[in-house]
DNA sequence: TCTGGGGTCCTAGGACCC
DNA sequence: TCTGGGGTCCTAGGACCC
């Protein structure tokens, strides 16, 4: 059994093993050994994939339009993204989790680092690993790997040994240095936790192939050459922590709402009412987090792919006199930015909504050019009747709606795959007979 | 026919100030 | 001939993540 000093920072980073791929099998046990792939939005390209669609060797991100050929030769499965079905699966892992482990910082939707600190002297890194999967797999039905180390870097690092090492049985205790410096040695550069593509391409063309080769290479030259970011990341590898634990999530700096259109859109009215449907949510999610929104952006453009049609891509920001969090406020504004924009004869394929500078609820300044006559009349209408429509939204879905988002919208996503809303809807629930 | 959506952080460079 | 230096703030763009 690895040990660790005392008091030293231990970080376990828990993985869902092809998460969205294993929602949908976890529904259709007559898929077990079928290969499946899960769509982006718009039923675009791959964005998940089960093991079966892997050893086939159907790559991430690629458009599905490009693989037709092996989905009917060997009969892939094709799910569109069903986003409140995963959501829902997610919340259950994290709240096993948090019922598992004393601090839990949910990373993203598939995936949580856990604090271990101390946890060795009840229990091994590694029986403790065991218990988080077969926990989680019991309670929730979904496969977890679990990857145990000093720093995040070399947790995520155990993760991928995990996952890509069957033999560990899915947990990988990499507290040991002797144990971290052999696997990095295996582990190619790309691998690496903040290195992508451009990254790992100019550090191959200076001979840094693998992880281990990154750890030692002097900290002044990669600051120099690179960034801090880079010296950060070779600092992890060697077990110094350089990302303070957080147990309050930081708040959003910013907020976006946008999406590709179903079929293009020619018409104002029809885009009108697409980012009219964008801010109204921006908002929602605003309000959810309590915050107010100093600044508003809308963008429009053309399919960039499409290469012989005319291209047109314009965005415009304003900022807000006084920073809002009501709806109807910021549709205007959104309508306002967006008109000047348009342009007749194109073919729009997307548009969005971005708020930024936002600021919590009690730092909303008043605006000092104002008479204090006009600021006053609301006297807190707005927040109550947002949150009135809040709620009735929650218990309903677009209940109650902006008059500009109304209407069959032209804009609607293509989801010709969508799977049944199993764990929200009373009328998808699976039945057992 | 057909290529996602939503975030974060860092850096470089320009404007501006004294 | 010789044309400062240091600081702040803002923005755009690039890189990364899932």
């Amino acid at each position: 059994m690895a040990s660790v000093g005392r008091g030293q920072a231990v970080f376990a980073l828990v993985d869902c093993n092809n998460f969205y791929a294993s929602c949908e099998k976890l529904f259709r046990p007559d898929l077990r050994n079928t290969p499946v792939v899960v769509l982006s939005n718009n039923d675009g390209c791959v964005v998940a994939r089960s093991k079966e669609a892997k050893a086939l060797g159907i790559k991430m991100g690629v458009p599905v339009h490009h693989i037709k050929t092996e989905i009917n030769r060997y009969g892939i499965q094709v799910f569109s993204s069903n986003y409140t079905l995963y959501g829902d699966m997610s919340r259950r892992v994290m709240n096993t989790l948090e019922a598992l482990a004393p601090r839990v910082d949910v990373y993203s939707i598939d995936e949580a680092f856990l604090d271990l600190t101390g946890i060795d002297r009840v229990v091994s890194f590694e029986d403790f690993g065991r218990e988080v999967k077969n926990t989680v797999y019991q309670n929730v039905g979904l496969p977890v790997c679990v990857g145990i180390a000093p720093t995040r870097t070399l947790a995520k690092l155990a993760n991928f040994a995990a996952k890509k090492y069957p033999a560990t049985g899915g947990v990988v205790d990499l507290t040991d240095p002797a144990r971290q410096r052999r696997l990095m040695a295996r582990v190619p550069v790309e691998e690496v936790w903040g290195v992508g593509r451009k990254l790992s391409a100019r550090l191959q063309a200076m001979g840094i192939v693998t992880a281990l080769q990154l750890a030692d290479t002097h900290l002044a030259t990669l600051r120099k050459q690179f960034s801090v970011v880079l010296e950060r990341t070779a600092r992890e590898l060697n077990g110094v922590p350089c990302v303070p634990w957080e147990d309050v999530p930081a708040p959003k700096k910013q907020i976006m709402c946008s999406r590709s259109f179903g079929r293009p859109l020619q018409k104002l009215s029809d885009l009108e009412e697409a980012v009219a449907h964008f801010a109204t949510r921006a908002t929602e999610k605003l309000r959810g987090g309590q915050q107010y929104a100093g600044e508003l952006m809308v963008f429009i453009r053309t399919n960039p792919f499409k290469a012989t049609a005319p291209q047109y891509s314009r965005s415009a920001s304003v900022k807000l006199i006084q920073p809002s969090q009501d709806s109807r406020v910021l549709v205007q504004q959104a309508q306002n930015l967006l008109r000047p924009m348009y342009r007749e004869g194109f073919d729009y394929a997307k548009a969005g909504v971005m708020l930024g500078e936002l600021v919590e609820v009690a730092g909303v300044q008043e605006d000092l050019f104002q008479a204090a006559a006009e600021q006053a009349p609301d006297n807190g209408r707005s927040e109550r009747l947002m949150a009135v429509m809040d709620t009735i939204n929650r218990r309903s879905r677009a209940t109650v709606y902006m008059a500009r988002e109304a209407g069959p919208a032209a804009y609607a996503m293509r989801r010709e795959h969508l799977s049944p809303a199993y764990t929200t809807c009373w009328n998808d629930l699976p039945e057992v007979r």
